[in-house]
DNA sequence: TTTAATTCTTAGTAAATTAGTAGGAATTGA
DNA sequence: TCAATTCCTACTAATTTACTAAGAATTAAA
């Protein structure tokens, strides 16, 4: 069971963005040097925040990106869902849940991996970005 | 974040040979059988199971494994630990935790992490085989 | 009007991991 | 002796991750 990097740049991107933005959107230029990420990654982790309007984009010179709500509104399940790292279980396509009769040995753990799913996804729901960054 | 099917197939397995075993071994072929898992993949599996004492071996005909202790002492933390499918962040290696001033957004988000491994296994602590199996 | 800083978009790729295969040695009950 | 089994080691195909590359589109400022 792996968390990847992908989950954990993006919410860094983000609180760096809670953080250092006043009213004035920030480049990912200056994300990229504060937090050590690439630019070209952090260019492909803002369109899906985007995407998900956790983020609004002003193009040109002087532009950048700023939070599209609240950070006290944005929680962390909503980033790491914009970018795709959500919780799966693998190579469960073949396997249908259809077929599960509540007996089996395969629906017994198709049962513990979905209350695992809703476990995690809890841990992430609960927290809010305004909630991590406020810490610092 | 992903789940992968080592970890599943290894539960599967346990439960297989908590539900099946009958004071007698059962043989990998039998499990293989059953749930649909390779043997040779089992065969690794088992290999891992044994060396952290989840279950015993015996060789040659009417060989096999059984479970080394009672299903009630069998958590699913320690399934998931004999197959090294433990909850792990990535890429964390040069980032070296010393370095947290526990004020910089990296720290931020590796207490964030932490938590989390935190409690995705304590979702594995609190779940027993016999649990699992009696449901059936 | 040019330039430079930025977002936007699409491909490609190297490294790592997973999931599984292959082949055979060692053991043992029948 | 034979067949069923565990034990052991190596290899491999497919997938995913993390990242690079290259350039188009936009816009503030010189």
């Amino acid at each position: 069971m792996k968390l990847t990097t992908k989950g954990r740049y993006a919410v860094m991107a983000m609180a760096d963005l809670a953080s250092y933005s006043n009213n004035k959107p920030v480049s990912l230029s200056e994300i990229s040097k504060r937090q050590n990420i690439s630019l070209a990654y952090l260019e492909q982790l803002f369109m899906h925040l985007k995407e998900d309007r956790l983020v609004k984009s002003v193009r040109g010179v002087k532009g950048g990106y700023a939070l599209d709500r609240p950070a006290s509104e944005i929680k962390l399940s909503n980033i790491f869902q914009a970018v795709n790292e959500e919780v799966k279980t693998l190579n469960c396509k073949k396997e249908s849940k259809k077929g599960c009769n509540n007996k089996s040995i395969k629906c017994i753990t198709h049962n513990l991996w979905d209350k695992l799913d809703t476990h995690i996804n809890g841990f992430f729901e609960n927290i809010k970005l305004e909630e991590l960054v406020k810490k610092q």
